[in-house]
DNA sequence: TAGATTGTTAATCGATTAACAATC
DNA sequence: TAGATTGTTAATCGATTAACAATC
């Protein structure tokens, strides 16, 4: 069979997390299936384009009956990647302090915390788990000796494009930009920009929009 | 003049704390001036999706010479909504851990932060800066007596929906989501999911495109 | 003025929705 | 079979891009 995953549209992709975690959601209640227009209720989308979006996944539903969770809920990891364990580092203030409750969060999903670095000194030394927070020059053999994937950055805006830079150069491939700041990155680096600020600004606006309908 | 706003469609306001935060950015170095081909550059758009953006904008550039950073930030800061300051609240270990520097940050944009809330007893009563960590009983009191308008969700995926629930009974209006759960709320409320496990998730999805080209 | 970039129109592209035949 | 929901096609809707006249 062809390799579906080649085309499959942005915006679906976008929308595969949310998914994942509605199967999740309801596997843990027990439930073996589910219509389209019962996920669509859930995420607020339409049943159409959750028809749509699954088309693009090598996963039929079955007629008159909606579709198998765990089937479903396996496509979709899969086709996220979330079969392979990545690797992770974090840095910044803005993760290190929550060292603890982040890296429970990430070991659920399949993902491997390294190491927390820091740009300020205070910080560095202090225990976060099991992890010390180390100073950020220890982060380029950090990377290299676990062959660490991804990292997540939450310094200060105008202290983000270095820190990137240096990751980049360590050899991380994928980069979760919690800051404010637009950063540059070769082609081949794949970045997401989530910090909370930008968010909140967005869903300032959003509150506006709410109060005109 | 006619309020613009009304129809400012969705992608555009989406990518306006982007603009907001790299113009800001151009400020710190005293620009004055910015071109449209520059800022698509810094944001990884075109100078015509630019300009079509700004267009929604009651804010004109200079024919040959780009667009007046001051104004334009000052534009955008009004649409978002950041001239009015919002009381902001907060819960879970996701974001109590982190306390100090997440008030640091949203001080910094005019966002106060009025509160921490935990569901766990052990984090009850701990200092995190200026603000005690308070069971999540003490909330409506709080969001109350602040007129408090955001609350920011961070504890596990299963407590979203009974947090959420609480906060809009509360009086709260706008929600960010840091959690993967699908949440529900009534039309007059906004929500914004940005949790750290969902961008992952599609990270690792971004980086298996990416191999691919 | 000449040069440059904006503002805007029209064209392209792609996503969402509606509708219904296929099918369990 | 009858009932129900899927899978898919076609239609609608909207966003992005290209192109160029307007203008400082």
């Amino acid at each position: 069979m062809a390799n579906k995953q080649r085309d499959i549209p942005m915006p679906v992709i976008e929308r595969l997390p949310r998914y994942f975690a509605h199967l999740r959601h309801l596997r843990q209640y027990h439930r073996k299936t589910v219509l389209s227009h019962n996920i669509a209720r859930a995420l607020g989308l339409t049943s159409s384009t959750v028809r749509q979006d699954f088309s693009h996944l090598d996963c039929r539903g079955m007629f008159g009956q909606g579709y198998k969770i765990e089937d479903l809920e396996k496509t979709i990891a899969d086709v996220l990647g979330l079969n392979v364990d990545k690797k992770i580092i974090a840095v910044g203030s803005g993760v290190t302090d929550r060292g603890l409750s982040l890296n429970e969060t990430l070991a659920d999903n399949g993902f491997t915390m390294c190491g927390f670095f820091s740009l300020d000194s205070k910080s560095i030394g202090k225990k976060t788990g099991e992890l010390t927070i180390q100073d950020i020059n220890a982060l380029p053999e950090v990377v290299k000796e676990n062959q660490v994937d991804i990292g997540i950055v939450a310094v200060k805006p105008c202290a983000a494009q270095g820190v990137i830079d240096k990751m980049i150069l360590s050899g991380i491939s994928g980069i979760l930009n919690l800051t404010s700041a637009n950063v540059c990155a070769p082609q081949r680096i794949s970045i997401l920009n989530a910090g909370v600020t930008i968010n909140l600004q967005l869903l300032s606006c959003l509150m506006k929009e709410c109060l005109r309908e």
